[in-house]
RNA sequence: GGGGGUGCGCCGAAGUUGGAGAGACGGGGCAGACUGUAAAUCUGUUGCUUGACAGCUGAGUAGGUUCGAAUCCUACCACCCCCA
């Protein structure tokens, strides 16, 4: 993996930037669409290229380990051949489901113990487990497996925590440079910083996270249900700390708003489930603010879902159609929503990029923050 | 034409040996939530008035019996079933 500054923002600590991978380049600030299970929900690898232009997407090791399975995955020659996306791919550790699923896992030393979401059947996560099976997944980017904690959560568990996942860093390190890709091509790998809500223990993980030296570096534990200035400060901490020449990736963000503010505060890549899920449960984001397309008021709005979108299906439909469709529980409804909102989400990561090329980002996005802010 | 049955909420549907229904449950409607996806999910609300307390109206229609009726009686109306 290769990373280079191309620019830097003169009034923020934004940065536009360079990611070649062993599937491609990026052009960073990019956003990641979320595709868990090896799919990008209710949309088709052919419009993640074509119309949504994504440059990179998520897979989930946990999700993946557990269907398909390793196996299935390795006889198709990876994931990327797998699901026919020839694009980079970054996968999650399953640090996440320590989090997500934490009523149904036990945390050791050793690793995580599951127990599945789907048959109940038990499964042993450690630091190495996690480098193997995202070895055998080919993921561009793998993470360290890490303990993602809730908010809020005591000082104590919070330290306790930390200390844990940076132990298990240790381990994923090891594993992964005694081993190789399956595939022929090369895998980078990211390691996590922790630390909740907690200056001092946010520092601490930062730097212990910089002093591996790795490729690229993670924020991980943030918008759990923390306030957002808490979201900001942290990450601003972080990124304070962590080296400027190598890409940081802030895990889980976010809304457009928070994107522009991780943007500014010097975050390169971000990913969310965000703009999926909400596109099925009836929410659009435009530069313009959010529809609820559920409402009634759209019930005989025939103007355009947005005219200004990047999405032809946006520009070429109603309002009163897709809400019609998502009322009615159409699939449609959820492709055209979704298709919308990451047509969105990487229309603005992209415009973001062009303002901190051309050296006009912070005002740009004082002006955005303002028009995203709007409930339509 | 004769016989039988049913009739309350936006819809379907509980409940009554006559004793305080704004009335389970489901659907629909309206609104909210969702941040490294156990989520095409979850939550609230859904007669009228009030910010709330509270009050008002309400069991097809009109009468009757009774201390008291959605529940019993009579007539009428509507719908369903059977016979002709």
């Amino acid at each position: 993996m290769n990373f280079h500054l191309q620019h830097t923002d003169p009034g923020s600590a934004a940065r536009a930037g360079l990611l070649e991978t062993a599937h491609g380049k990026i052009e960073t600030p990019i956003f990641m669409p979320v595709g868990t299970h090896g799919a990008v929900r209710a949309i088709h690898q052919h419009e993640l290229a074509q119309d949504i232009k994504a440059q990179i997407i998520l897979g989930n090791t946990y999700h993946l380990y557990l269907r398909p399975g390793t196996e299935v995955l390795r006889q198709a020659g990876g994931l990327h051949k797998f699901m026919g996306w020839e694009r980079p791919i970054l996968t999650d550790s399953g640090g996440y489901q320590v989090y997500s699923l934490s009523s149904q896992r036990k945390i050791k030393e050793e690793g995580v113990t599951f127990q599945s979401h789907i048959d109940g059947s038990r499964h042993v996560f450690t630091p190495e487990r996690a480098i193997d099976i995202q070895r055998e997944i080919g993921a561009d980017i793998i993470m360290a497996l890490d303990e993602c904690t809730p908010y809020p959560c005591d000082y104590r568990y919070a330290a306790n925590s930390m200390q844990l996942t940076h132990r298990w860093l240790k381990r994923c390190c090891d594993r992964f440079d005694e081993t190789f890709g399956c595939y022929g091509y090369d895998q980078t790998f990211f390691p996590i910083v922790q630390g909740s809500t907690y200056p001092d223990l946010r520092k601490q993980s930062a730097e212990t996270i910089a002093s591996f030296g790795r490729e690229g570096n993670a924020i991980g534990g943030l918008s759990v249900g923390e306030p957002e200035e808490l979201l900001y400060e942290m990450t601003g901490l972080v990124c304070d700390i962590l080296p400027k020449e190598k890409p940081r990736y802030l895990m889980g963000v976010g809304t457009p708003v928070n994107i522009l503010e991780a943007i500014a505060l010097g975050v390169d890549m971000m990913d969310c489930v965000l703009p999926t899920r909400n596109a099925r449960h009836g929410l659009l984001y435009t530069a313009d603010g959010i529809m609820n397309m559920r409402n009634a008021k759209w019930k005989d709005d025939f103007s355009p879902i947005d005219e200004n979108s990047t999405s032809h299906t946006s520009r070429a439909h109603s309002k009163a159609y897709l809400r019609h469709l998502i009322i009615a529980g159409e699939y449609l409804g959820a492709q055209v929503a979704t298709l919308h909102n990451l047509c969105f989400f990487l229309w603005l990561v992209g415009e973001a990029r062009k303002h901190i090329m051309a050296g006009d980002f912070a005002s740009w996005k004082a002006g955005m923050v303002v028009r995203l802010n709007q409930r339509l």
